[in-house]
RNA sequence: GCCGGAGUGGCGAAAUUGGUAUACGCACCAGACUCAAAAUCUGGCGAGGUCAAACUCAUGUCGGUUCGAGUCCGACCUCCGGCACCA
């Protein structure tokens, strides 16, 4: 160890023996409690920003508590390495995305061994490797076989002008994202995965992590599953066969319904339109809106004026038996419900727009359940008329005006009114969602190729298992011109049929990359399976997965697809739970400021306001980076960056770091090798210890939580009262008449908080110790096993701070771990301290006093102190009497313990 | 518009969940050391008030509950996220 704190020798030292030792490899077999520890993986662009190193703190921070505390830990990495920007280098430089992928590999994995994560490196997976993307055709296979996996005619994303399909992410505004094209619908053969078949699922199972996963994260995902209870409802079409099915969760309106309303895409529109006089005035109107639906997308971001036209086709309410006219507009969605609506304008908003604008009547048949309120004053009459005139009542309320069920509330009404429906065999109550299958071709090349093959005889044939993986061919012509670059292959694509041996072609989509970071998680367990996925008896062992930690974009997407991923997975039989991950954390984004503004924004190098990790374990130190990012705000939370903030960690590190070396050999000659006895501990060596357990239990009860920014704080705590503590007593030594004329001592006194004197004050302990001892016993201060135990003390409170600062900054605890007596042992075989409560415990509290709530005194009394007792007491108190005096004492609360508050008149 | 979340020093934030508000750190000011700077250390640091105290006021605003409210209840204001014609 060196006088002085060098973090880059340091870290590269620890760094190799870690590597050397294979010291954070995982076990299958071992016998104590597992934890899984789990960062999402990231996409190899190329570079960490802090935004990875602010996820991989954190796991690691807790894969270090966890080892700690005597869990057997994984904690794995990989890479989600297929993907656009691989293929964009190909097109733009016409390098192979292969070797582009593995070198940014390469490259980040040097840059998270350089921040020292705890990763079992061992386990390490990456999505582009046959060995991985075999298992995302296997599974692909057995979907498919279970009907989950389905192929339809499904508009894309097209740009025109580039000629190439875009996600829906990048049509966002229904414009291209590079070249601002407005994006047109094409229609093209997609496969599909049946996720609305686990809608329900994905809704129902959330009960199970309610307590675990942040209430952001559901809410989002129950808004994007969507669902909604209501109920079918068949309006005849008058004088034809046809019915319209509108889907309602307002049947209890049906009697307010003036008009249906129907989607211009809506298949039975032809039809009904055939008898209509108004028939070619619809067609164009629908024609219209349905090229503005198709050139917009769904993603369009103002809402329309609404528009519609009077097909002058009828249809009867099956309830009142009224007969009502049919509209075509464009605020009625296909994609969702029927795609058909009964137009109730007294109580939905959008249906009173649309009947304004049109001059369609508006019944009113729900009334407000009254308030006594209510009724004062006012006209009803006319207060319902300007409610009318204004607004739709959309709140629950009385049926009125609707037959048999006037009277009724609308909760009832709206059971029963189902109930009749479907008894009468015109409806039924339904529950419908917003969630639609998951597509998941792509026509591109960096991805997993579709195990499909098409043959002229047999149709559509799925790769039989013994001939995955289906490779992806080493290279390909980059064109970018929407068509897969695997199409262009024609090794590839030509193939003999699986069945008949015939000539066959091969799917030449790749699958979307969520499908590969659906079910990694499950891969690390058994990484180097060839023969399954995994092996489920391992899977069993480490899953589900105790912590996941990663940034909450990915509230929706991919934590929504390897729920249902892992729903599958049970349904094959492979896993036998539910949810795949235990507690969720949504870390916060690292923002910086933009230069010259005050603004605070994500860090972006088109902002210019990145920064660099490696320049920062160059200036600062991993340890100081990794310290300062789990520091400086509780982890959900934004966290700004400060440079200043970085150096004031590495300040704390320093500072400990030098205690250690300017005790360490002190301690190793006179700390008590074994736990003195109680009555060996002078005064003071008690109330180091007491603040050490203290903080000891703090500390461990604040990672529980994830509260690593108090965790910190708690640890700087005790390294200064610390500090403190050592001056207190060195001070007590050299107070001694005389010594003031020893050499070098007035500087070590005045000096020691600055802690240059480290040589200095390890011999004026000995000197003292010798002293001390060479005196006759009755005059010394203190004897041998109370410097003993005083030691002790000292050496168990900078232990304990190294132990619990080894998960913020692994590094140099293990330097000064090694330091304090630990040659040759790894921090990683060290245990959490345990607080001890005796220890910790108060030998006096300080009591605050109150008079009428505001704090006017305080006193010092022993914890057992009666109720009785602290009364009497702060009565008594001098303070207390001025401000009582002349006044009635009506009560006084006495909180044991804790506070006395003097009531007075 | 609807649904969430949050408002505490100059800044990031604490507060054992109803009991001493502002821990810990950053920035800043003064001092020590230094030829000087950096580093390090010491002291100060919510506002008002005072030589110093005492004391008064402060957790977005206004009310309420309570012996006691940053914390609980009601109304409002502001900011940040998500969704957006979902029937």
């Amino acid at each position: 160890m060196d006088e002085k704190y060098f973090p880059e020798q340091v870290e590269k030292k620890w760094q190799q023996r870690w590597r050397e030792s294979r010291a954070f490899e995982a076990s299958n077999d071992d016998p104590r409690p597992k934890f899984y520890a789990l960062e999402m993986l990231p996409y190899p662009s190329g570079f960490l920003h802090m935004g990875h190193v602010r996820n991989y703190a954190i796991g690691d921070a807790l894969a270090w508590y966890k080892r700690l505390q005597g869990f057997n830990v994984m904690h794995p990495i990989g890479w989600d390495s297929f993907g656009q920007p691989a293929e964009q280098a190909a097109i733009k430089r016409g390098v192979n995305p292969r070797d582009w992928t593995e070198e940014n590999i390469a490259h980040m994995r040097g840059q998270m061994q350089r921040l020292g994560i705890s990763y079992d490196w061992s386990r390490e997976i990456a999505a582009h490797r046959p060995d991985y993307y075999k298992w995302d055709q296997w599974f692909f296979l057995k979907m498919y076989e279970r009907g989950l996996a389905y192929k339809k005619m499904s508009p894309v994303n097209w740009c025109p002008n580039e000629g190439t399909v875009l996600s829906n992410e990048q049509s966002s505004g229904g414009v291209c994202w590079r070249c601002g094209a407005t994006v047109e619908k094409r229609d093209l053969e997609q496969w599909f995965l049946r996720i609305t078949d686990y809608a329900e699922q994905l809704v129902e199972d959330m009960k199970q992590i309610e307590e675990s996963w942040p209430e952001k994260v559901l809410k989002r995902q129950r808004d994007w599953v969507g669902r909604s209870e209501g109920a079918f409802i068949d309006f005849a079409v008058k004088d034809s066969k046809d019915k319209i099915r509108v889907f309602t969760t307002r049947i209890d309106t049906i009697y307010g319904a003036t008009a249906i309303v129907l989607s211009a895409e809506h298949p039975l529109l032809e039809k009904l339109l055939e008898t209509s006089a108004l028939r070619d005035d619809v067609n164009r109107f629908a024609e219209k809106i349905r090229n503005k639906n198709a050139s917009r997308g769904r993603a369009a971001d103002q809402e329309e004026e609404k528009q519609g036209i009077n097909t002058g086709v009828l249809a009867v309410n099956p309830f009142s038996g009224e007969t009502i006219p049919v509209w075509v507009a464009n605020y009625v969605l296909m994609e969702y419900g029927t795609g058909a609506v009964m137009s109730v304008p007294a109580h939905d908003e959008r249906d009173y727009e649309f009947a304004q604008k049109y001059s369609l009547p508006i019944r009113r048949v729900i009334e407000r359940v009254s308030h006594e309120q209510e009724s004062i004053a006012h006209d009803p009459s006319s207060e319902d008329q300007s409610l009318a005139m204004q607004h739709a009542f959309t709140d629950y309320g009385i049926v009125v005006d609707s037959g048999e069920w006037s009277g009724k509330l609308s909760t009832v009404a709206m059971q029963e009114m189902a109930a009749q429906a479907k008894a009468q065999g015109f409806g039924e109550a339904a529950v419908t969602y917003r969630i639609r299958d998951w597509g998941v071709s792509r026509q591109r090349f960096w991805g997993a190729p579709v195990p499909i093959v098409y043959c002229e005889n047999c149709g559509t044939v799925p790769v039989p298992y013994d001939q995955l993986p289906v490779v992806l061919p080493e290279t390909a012509a980059f064109t970018g011109t929407g068509e897969s670059p695997l199409a262009g292959v024609a090794d590839f694509v030509n193939t003999t049929c699986p069945k008949c041996d015939g000539p066959a072609r091969r799917d030449t989509d790749t699958m979307d990359t969520f499908v590969d970071s659906s079910w990694y998680f499950f891969r690390y367990c058994d990484p180097r399976n060839d023969s399954a996925p995994f092996d489920p008896e391992i899977a069993r062992h480490w899953t589900p997965v105790d912590q996941y930690i990663g940034g909450d974009s990915h509230a929706v997407m991919h934590l929504i697809y390897t729920r249902f991923w892992t729903k599958v997975m049970r349904d094959l039989g492979l896993v036998s739970f539910d949810e795949p991950v235990k507690r969720l954390l949504t870390q916060g984004m690292v923002t910086n400021r933009v230069e010259g503004t005050d603004e605070w924004k994500a860090m972006s190098k088109s902002l210019g306001n990145g920064v660099d990790p490696d320049d920062m374990i160059v200036a600062f130190g991993a340890d100081a980076a990794r310290l300062f990012v789990l520091f400086a705000a509780p982890v959900e939370n934004e966290l700004r960056w400060s440079e200043t903030g970085v150096e004031g960690s590495a300040r704390f590190i320093r500072k400990v770091y030098r205690l250690v070396y300017a005790l360490s050999d002190t301690l190793k000659r006179h700390a008590s090798q074994q736990e003195p006895e109680r009555k060996d501990f002078t005064t003071a060596a008690l109330s180091l210890r007491r603040h050490t357990h203290k903080t000891i239990a703090r500390v461990t009860n604040y990672f529980a939580g994830l509260g690593l920014n108090t965790t910190v704080a708690a640890e700087m705590e005790l390294s200064n009262a610390l500090i403190d503590w050592i001056e207190g007593r060195v001070k007590q030594f050299t107070a001694e008449p005389g010594l003031e004329a020893e050499p070098g001592f007035q500087e070590l006194v005045n000096d020691v908080r600055t802690m240059l004197v480290h040589q200095q004050l390890a011999a004026m302990m000995d000197w003292y110790v010798a002293k001390e001892l060479g005196k006759p016993s009755e005059l010394r201060t203190l004897e041998f096993k109370s410097i003993a135990a005083e030691f002790f003390a000292v050496r168990e409170a900078l232990e304990a701070l190294v132990i619990m600062l080894a998960p913020f900054a692994p590094h140099v605890a293990e330097e000064m771990w090694q330091h304090l007596g630990h040659e040759g042992g790894l921090l990683k075989s060290a245990s959490w301290p345990q607080a001890n409560a005796e220890l910790a415990r108060n030998e006096e509290l300080e009591i605050p006093i109150q008079v009428n709530g505001k704090l006017r005194s305080r006193l010092l009394a022993a914890p057992e102190v009666t109720e009785e007792e602290l009364r009497t007491a702060a009565l008594n108190d001098e303070k207390i009497r001025a401000f009582i005096e002349g006044h009635e004492v009506v009560k006084v609360i006495v909180v044991p313990q804790r506070l006395v508050n003097v009531v007075v008149k």
